[in-house]
RNA sequence: GUGGUUGUAGCUCAGCUGGUUAGAGCAUCGGUUUGUGGUAUCGAGGGUCGUGGGUUCGAACCCCAUCAUCCACCCCA
């Protein structure tokens, strides 16, 4: 007997972690929706060469490559075999992978359907993505995000609206430490032309990126061995405080920074952001130690925490000029975000939110004989045919193992028959959380429960 | 890819410095005389102690290898 087994870092979901995941899914959609964004969906799997090359050098490792189908070996690289290297194998015998993340299988949908698409355009998408990654904490090999981005227009008014989404998502799931981490790819830059730093962008922002992590220290440490003098790096520190999104921290920003084009345009469009709604009930912070997405982020970024959750961050997002450039499609600019499905679940649990045995509303006959089970399905078929789901108990067994079922199963309503509610055409409608029962002729049931 | 942790029943674990037929709780199934449950009580089934070697009279326990797991780093949702 072969012993039954999952990949490493995949799980499978019960009915009763389902209906809750779909909860969640339910009070993004619905806020999504009612933003006015339209779903798709698009395949498990992609050409690999949509996928390489868009994560970064560790993104091609983390993604999952699909084997050709057939004699792959015949057709193998026989050099790249010999020499037993595998990056340069993978070409010769895998031409798919399981998509990475849903913005760029999005960008490569919007390119290809280009000519039925009308900009700027709203799409939702909820789907799983795979990584190769070694799991952990809050960290899955399959997981689900839900995306949803604008794309073809230069509007801050996306950017606006996201800020609201995020209030509105976390607040109807009950999340309400959360946190919005807004930041502006420009300010990045005029942060390194302040601080005169002459190392890569991308040296600065993995070392500013890591603060909350290992600490002023830390990064003081990386950021001296790239060869930047100590008052700068005070300089640094002291631009990289975490403040409100507000017309006073802009203006800090103003003074603060040299003058360039980059810090005309962040801040121009930080101040546009803030005019297009409003912003006061919203927790929403200016964190320019935030650096994620480089790779095709070019203007606004948002990140999402949940405070004290012990698991990063729930969303990510941000604006995007040329992510379609790649597939042939130039000048079309995107903004978008992602929730983690699997994370907020994790969450929601850790928080207590799911303490209490999932219950439903379906109803389930229980019956003392073969002939009240029969008097049962009779009841049910009219149920049913009043779209009230239902069900009889299928089996012979005393009532109280009859009712262990239900408890089990979260049934919150069984009806109760035998021969008196046979004689007069009714049941007992007990709850099962209460141990209330009434006595309700079919009618009445079929009017409390429609 | 790097470092650490843990592998004993379906699940969570106990098992004293190696010593007879390896235990508990939960879960599953059945009973407590059959029209009312969830917390009670009795009982049953279920384990080649992750796998493969080694040391020993004797290994769940010690040694080596291997696989898996969880956690941290990298990176991310």
């Amino acid at each position: 007997m072969q012993k039954a087994s999952l990949p490493k870092g995949t799980r499978d979901f019960s009915p009763e972690v389902m209906n809750r995941r779909n909860q969640i899914i339910d009070v993004i959609k619905d806020v999504y929706v009612l933003y006015g964004f339209d779903p798709i969906e698009t395949p498990a799997m992609e050409q690999l060469s949509t996928l390489t090359g868009k994560y970064g050098a560790e993104g091609d490792n983390l993604l999952f490559k699909i084997l050709n189908s057939g004699d792959y070996l015949n057709k193998a690289d026989g050099q790249a075999l010999a020499d037993k290297n595998s990056s340069q194998l993978v070409p010769s015998i895998s031409d798919k992978g399981l998509r990475y993340d849903l913005t760029v299988p999005f960008a490569r949908y919007v390119v290809q359907n280009q000519h039925n698409i009308t900009f700027p355009f709203k799409r939702y998408q909820i789907q799983p993505v795979w990584r190769a990654d070694r799991p952990q904490k809050g960290r899955y090999r399959e997981f689900w995000q839900c995306d949803a981005d604008v794309i073809g227009t230069k509007s801050l008014v996306c950017e606006a609206d996201f800020i609201q989404i995020y209030h509105q998502v976390f607040t109807n799931l009950g999340l309400k430490d959360y946190q919005v981490r807004l930041n502006h790819r420009k300010i990045l830059e005029a942060i390194a032309k302040t601080i005169e730093f002459k190392g890569s962008f991308t040296d600065l922002t993995v070392a500013i990126d890591k603060l909350d992590k290992i600490g002023w220290d830390g990064v003081t440490k990386e950021l001296s061995e790239k060869g930047l003098a100590p008052n700068k790096i005070d300089h640094l520190k002291a631009l990289l405080h975490i403040k409100p999104f507000s017309v006073e921290t802009i203006d800090e920003l103003q003074a603060s920074l040299v003058d360039c084009e980059e810090k005309s345009i962040g801040i121009e469009e930080l101040n546009q952001v803030l005019q297009y709604g409003d912003i006061s009930n919203v927790n929403i912070v200016l964190d320019f130690s935030l650096a994620r997405g480089l790779d095709y982020y070019t203007g606004c970024i948002f990140e999402a925490i949940i405070l004290d959750s012990g698991i990063g961050s729930v969303s990510g997002g941000g604006r995007y000029d040329d992510l379609t450039g790649v597939f042939g499609l130039k000048n079309v600019s995107g903004v978008g975000i992602s929730f983690g499905l699997d994370r907020i679940y994790d969450i929601l649990a850790s928080q207590g939110f799911y303490d209490e045995k999932y219950t439903h509303n379906t109803l389930l006959f229980c019956h003392f004989d073969a002939v009240a089970r029969k008097y049962a399905l009779a009841c049910a078929h009219e149920l049913r045919a009043k779209q009230i789901p239902t069900v009889v108990y299928p089996d012979l067994k005393k009532i109280n193992k009859q009712f262990d079922y239900a408890n089990k199963c979260g049934y919150k309503w069984v009806a109760v028959v035998g021969d008196n509610e046979i004689e007069t055409e009714s049941v007992q409608l007990k709850n099962m959380q209460t141990g209330e029962q009434q006595k309700l002729s079919v009618t009445d049931l079929i009017s409390k429960f429609s």
